[in-house]
DNA sequence: CTGAAAGCGCTTACAG
DNA sequence: CTGAAAGCGCTTACAG
C-alpha cells in the first residue's frame, strides 16, 4: 500500500503537499492539487484506520436516497450477499449531503474511508458518474449504461426481452398493444420502450400513439394507466408496462374496475424481484434479477480495488421473459369501461 | 475524544498494553485486557481514520444478511434517511463473518471504525445482543424487545392491535376465526398471537386448536395456510395473520382457490411497508411502520454515541389498524373447498 | 505478561 | 504556495 512517502515521491512535492491534498487544506495551487489527485488515484491510496486500511466499498447515491423500492431493496441485498464473499464492507453514502464544494470526489472518499464505490444513478445525475470515473476513482455504475468506455456498468439489457414479450402478445392474436413506461428517461425504459416499438414494426403494426403512457413509477400511477386505458374509446387489448409498482398498480386497479385479465385485457408487466407472485393472475413479465445486478456490482468493485479483477467492467446481464397468467388471447371485440364503469364490448376498430 | 493515553491512564497500564487490547494482540493477561476494554467502552474510544475519527455506525446482522424481504428494506431505508440527517454513515456488518473467535465485540467494532451498532436480530441471536450490551459498547436492538434494562431496544408494539383486530371481527359478526402466525418464536409474533388469543377469550370465543398455523414466513406459506384452512371440515370464516409475506400468499391463494374475499372468509392481514395494497383486495390490516423503526434507531444510535442523546432507548412505537375491503360479515355459513375444487357453504358447526 | 522507547504515517505550525 | 521539521497517535521490536 503506498503511503504519503510514495505520492510525494511521485507526484515531486513534499509529504506536506500531499497531506494538504488528501485533507482539501487551502493554500495548495490548483495545478499541484491536480497532479497529486492523479498521482493518488494511479497509486491507489487508501486512508488507513489507526495504522491498519480501511476494506470499505461505498454504495453511492448520486441523488436521494431510497431502498424502498423493489428494485433498490434487491439490489442492496445482493450487494449485502456479495460483502460476505469478500473482506469488504458496504457502507452507504449520499454524495448530496456530503460533497463539499471544494473538494474532489477521491477527496470525499479517501475522507471516509472509502476504497472503491457503486453508482446508483438518475437520468439528472448522469454527469456525477462521468466526474467521478474522470478522477479515476475506482468506481461502476448499477443499472445504467454509458458510452464513454471510461466509465464502468453493470445493467440488465431488456431490449430483447421487451421485444420477445411484445411480439409474444401479436403472436396470440393481439394487435392493440398499449405500453406504459416510468416517466424517467433511462437507459432501462427507453430499451424497453425501444423494444416494444420495433416488435410492433416488426410486424407492420403501428404504434397508436393513445396507447403509449410515460408515468412516474409508483403503484398508484399504475393504477391510473390502466383506468386511462380501459376507458380510452379506442381500447387496447393488451398493456405492456415496463415497471414494476407500475405493473401491479395496474392489476389490481383491473381487479377494481371489474376488467378481467387476461379475458379482458392482457398485460405484460415487468419485475426485478418477486413482485410478481404478488398478484393474481400471477404476473406474465419480462424479469431482471436485481439481486445479481448488485452481487456482482460488488463483486466487480471489490475486484478493481484488491487488484484481483479487472478495472474495466462493461457488463449486460440477462433478463428473460416469464409467461403466467395475465396474458392470453384478445377477446372477440376490445373490452372498454364506461364513465359509470359498465364494462362493454366495443366494436372491433382499426388498430390505429 | 479520548486517546491511548487517557485509556492507559484511566486503566493504570502503559499506552502500548493498550494498543495490544484495541489490535488483539496476544500476550495480555485476561483481566488486564477485560479492564482496558471496559474503559474503552467507559470513555468512549474511537478508532482514527488518519488522524480524523470515523463516523460510522454500523447495522448488524446477528445471523444471515437479509434486507429482501419488506420489513428489512424498509428498515434499511429508515436508516438512510435518518443518517442524512445526521454526520454519521451507515456501514452493513456481518458479525458472523467477521467475528473472531478471540476478540470481543467491542474489538471487533473497533477493528471496523464503528462507533455504535444496530442490531438486527432473530430468536437464536438474541444472546449476542445480550453480550454486546453488556460489553457497554453503544447499541440498539431494532425489532426486538429485552427485559434486561442494561439493552437497548425500538420495537413495535402489536399486540393491542392485533387484540382490536380481532376484536373488529367479533364486532362484525365472527366466531371462527383462525390465525397463522411465523414459526419463529419472536416477541413480534408472540405479542400477535397473545392479542388474538385475549381478544377471543374476553368475547368468550375457546379458539379452536385446528385454527392457529405457525409456518415459515414465506408468500408460499401464506398460500398453503389458506389452502389448508379453507379446505379444513371445520373450515373459519375469518383469519388473522401476523406477517406481510404470508398475508400476501394466503390472498393470492384465496384467488386461486375460487374464495371470495371477504365474501367466503374475512382476512386481517400484517402490514409494515405498503403491501396492503399490493393486493385485491385492499387489505385490512394491523399496520407498522418499519421505515420509522430504522430511522428512530439510527437516530438512537447517532444520538448515544455524540452524546447529544439518551445513552439507555427502550421505545416502543405505535402500530395502527386499517380497515379496508379484505374483511367484511361472515357468510350465512361457513364456505369450504371439496378436494375436487369445489366451493361449498357448509351446516353451521359449534365454534369449537 | 508488561513497559520504555524507537519508529511509522500523517498533520501542522513555522519559515520563506 | 511550498517544504523542512516538530509533533501526534499509535504500533512494535526489545528488554526484563
Amino acid at each position: 500500500m503506498p503511503t504519503v512517502r510514495d505520492i510525494a515521491r511521485d507526484a515531486e512535492v513534499s509529504i506536506a503537499t500531499v497531506s494538504r491534498v488528501l485533507n482539501n487544506s487551502a493554500g495548495v495551487s490548483a495545478d499541484v492539487r491536480e497532479r497529486v489527485l492523479q498521482v493518488i488515484n494511479r497509486l491507489g491510496y487508501v486512508a488507513p484506520v489507526g495504522r491498519r486500511h480501511t476494506h470499505l466499498i461505498g454504495f453511492a447515491f448520486t441523488g436521494p436516497a431510497t431502498f424502498f423500492s423493489p428494485y433498490d431493496a434487491a439490489i442492496q441485498d445482493g450487494m449485502a450477499d456479495a460483502s460476505q464473499e469478500t473482506d469488504y464492507d458496504l457502507v452507504l453514502l449520499n454524495l448530496q449531503r456530503d460533497k463539499r464544494s471544494s473538494e474532489s470526489y477521491t477527496q470525499l472518499f479517501l475522507r471516509k474511508g472509502v476504497r472503491g464505490v457503486i453508482l446508483r444513478t438518475t437520468t439528472a445525475t448522469r454527469e456525477t458518474c462521468r466526474r467521478i470515473a474522470g478522477e479515476g476513482f475506482p468506481s461502476l455504475v448499477v443499472g445504467d449504461r454509458f458510452d464513454d468506455p471510461s466509465i464502468n456498468f453493470i445493467k440488465g439489457d431488456s431490449r430483447d426481452t421487451t421485444f420477445q414479450a411484445a411480439e409474444h402478445l401479436i403472436g396470440i392474436g393481439h394487435s392493440r398493444i398499449a405500453v406504459a413506461a416510468s416517466d424517467v428517461e433511462d437507459s432501462d425504459h427507453t430499451d424497453r420502450l425501444e423494444g416494444y416499438r420495433k416488435a410492433l414494426a416488426h410486424h407492420g403494426l403501428q404504434p397508436n400513439p393513445r396507447w403509449t403512457q410515460r408515468v412516474p413509477a409508483q403503484r398508484l400511477d399504475g393504477s391510473q394507466v390502466m383506468s386511462r386505458f380501459m376507458t380510452d374509446p379506442q381500447p387496447p387489448t393488451a398493456i405492456v408496462i415496463t415497471d414494476p409498482l407500475l405493473s401491479v398498480g395496474a392489476v389490481v386497479q383491473a381487479h377494481r374496475m371489474g376488467v378481467r385479465i387476461p379475458e379482458d385485457v392482457s398485460l405484460v408487466g415487468f419485475d426485478d424481484s418477486d413482485l410478481r407472485g404478488n398478484v393474481y393472475p400471477t404476473m406474465t413479465a419480462v424479469c431482471q434479477d436485481a439481486r445479481q445486478l448488485g452481487y456482482e456490482a460488488f463483486l466487480a468493485v471489490a475486484g478493481m480495488v484488491s487488484g484481483t479483477g479487472p478495472r474495466t467492467v462493461h457488463r449486460h446481464l440477462r433478463t428473460w421473459f416469464e409467461i403466467h397468467g395475465t396474458t392470453g388471447p384478445p377477446p372477440v371485440a376490445p373490452v372498454r369501461v364506461l364513465p359509470n364503469g359498465e364494462r362493454v364490448a366495443e366494436q372491433a376498430l382499426p388498430t390505429r
